[in-house]
DNA sequence: GGCCATTGGTAAGAGAAGCTTATCGTTTCT
DNA sequence: AGAAACGATAAGCTTCTCTTACCAATGGCC
């Protein structure tokens, strides 16, 4: 129905109205001045009426100065597009919705999201922190573009790349017999007034799972857990990087027998793909994480 | 520096988008299922970025959906400049500016503007009256862009375009002995007392010219001409377009010998050329009044 | 479970569009 | 009057774009 005006066309218009000539006009673009003679003829001839008077001066026609304007706003919208666009691609613009487990978030992402920064200034970053089946929700519904957690079974849904290895331990007081052991066996815990927490699903199916049975209580709340510790009430199990280190009362004993530990990694939508922003952030974090 | 985005491909990813499909967005643009496939693959290297899902499905990719929305608004804004275009083009939408003598803007130009008004319902048209040399300067300066005029001295700068011969007469009130004359001779004039006024300057170069030096008046505002004549304090010569037909006791008779007599027609700038609106102005005048 | 329709992707060739070189006719400045 | 600069034009080549024909994957549907 309507003629496509093309980009280009409309730019060598400009061109030769602000280099005021076709041979000036092309020098500038790079083209060769029939190039924009013949350019401008077809544009005209589409339009049906003359932009430039015939009098062998690039002088615009009332019609030419009626477009010129116009001509201008779309080209500079489309070459502002055009940046923005590339703003995203070049990975200087755009922002990144993350979500971790509470320990990745604030043992692993402080450095890292800093580091990552760094590398990108002007990219966002928002990050979400939950329990592994929350994190894994937040990636199913697309409301985060990437995910830091352990994952259990494996599903076509995500794609998930583990990253680290993080090991099981016994947590008590430092003046419990256990303290001063540099590792214990599964075993050992029998009889012990242990707590169970939000990662003691971990030795679900493994050897350690019938100790759980015996356990009084179950403290999802870190705060909760850690005070329950610093009293003396019991002793928990906990993945190495979630044992609250600022506590110096509480000592970490690894397990062995059997080695139990949780994988983390990245997880992300194996049917979407990501944006150039969590790109870079996917990219950045295997190469820190992976050794 | 940036890449050209080409209006059609953009129109392509959206018709993808909105048709749910590259077939049905194919058939919508009257092209083949390739031809689009090809032209966003084209698109999506320039980028660095997909913009659909691998997945043999037409979904957006999180990048493309920040495009889409870019892309729609470029798109949008370049067919509202189409259409605008067009419409300037097609004569429906645009303004002239004209000017003319006052004989002509109070005894042609109603009924002229009125029928061309009928045909062009969304042209708006501005018109200026004043003597010859006003409305010569107005189109020299560009401030109009058509006049309607009588001409002295041909000019390089002009293209003038006669349209209506008007013959110079005498008028004078109904009590006057010329007054039942069905014609005069310039000699008959001797001895009257003749009002010159700003038309008189038709007869200068011709055999009339001797008669005006007797003249004891020139008048220029036509109201206060025509007051004088019919108070009877003398007669005067105009052209018949020029003569106030309204006045019941005046009189309009015509001169002979020599027959003397202006030309009115377009006059407009031959450097510059005319805003389509304009040219549609001069063809209907044109048409109009050559007969 | 196998068939068929529909999806998008790929390859090769035809056609259109755009660019360059070479040349011409005007205008303008010296 | 001559030279320089301007834009227009013509012919040939390159590049892009579209079409035809075919393939692979997916999804219903007996």
């Amino acid at each position: 129905m309507l003629p496509d005006l093309k980009i280009q066309q409309l730019r060598y218009v400009l061109t030769v109205v602000d280099e005021r000539g076709f041979h000036a006009a092309a020098r500038h673009l790079h083209r060769t001045q029939p190039a924009l003679s013949m350019a401008v003829k077809e544009l005209e001839q589409r339009l049906g009426q003359r932009l430039f008077e015939k009098g062998g001066k690039a002088e615009l026609t009332p019609f030419g100065n009626y477009c010129l304007p116009r001509f201008r706003e779309l080209v500079t919208q489309h070459d502002r597009l055009g940046r923005d666009i590339v703003a995203r691609v070049d990975k200087r613009a755009g922002h990144i919705d993350m979500a971790a487990v509470p320990s990745v978030a604030s043992r692993l992402m402080p450095t890292l999201l800093a580091d990552f920064i760094a590398l990108y200034p002007n990219l966002k970053v928002s990050l979400h922190d939950g329990n592994a089946d929350y994190v894994r929700g937040l990636v199913a519904a697309g409301e985060v573009d990437l995910g830091l957690t352990s994952l259990w079974q494996e599903d076509e849904e995500f794609s998930f790349e583990g990253l680290i290895r993080d090991a099981v331990g016994v947590v008590c007081r430092d003046d419990h017999p256990f303290a001063t052991r540099t590792e214990l066996r599964w075993q050992e815990l029998q009889g012990q007034p242990l707590i169970r927490n939000g990662t003691s699903r971990l030795l679900d199916n493994t050897a350690a799972e019938p100790l759980l049975a015996q356990s009084a209580f179950y403290i999802s709340n870190m705060i909760s857990l850690t005070a329950m510790l610093v009293a003396g009430i019991g002793v928990t199990t906990l993945p190495r990087l979630a044992f609250p280190e600022e506590y110096e009362r509480l000592r970490f004993i690894p397990l062995t027998r059997p080695h139990v530990e949780r994988e983390i990694g990245l997880l992300k939508p194996s049917r979407r793909s990501l944006s150039p922003a969590a790109q870079a952030m996917e990219a950045f974090i295997t190469a820190q994480l992976v050794r």
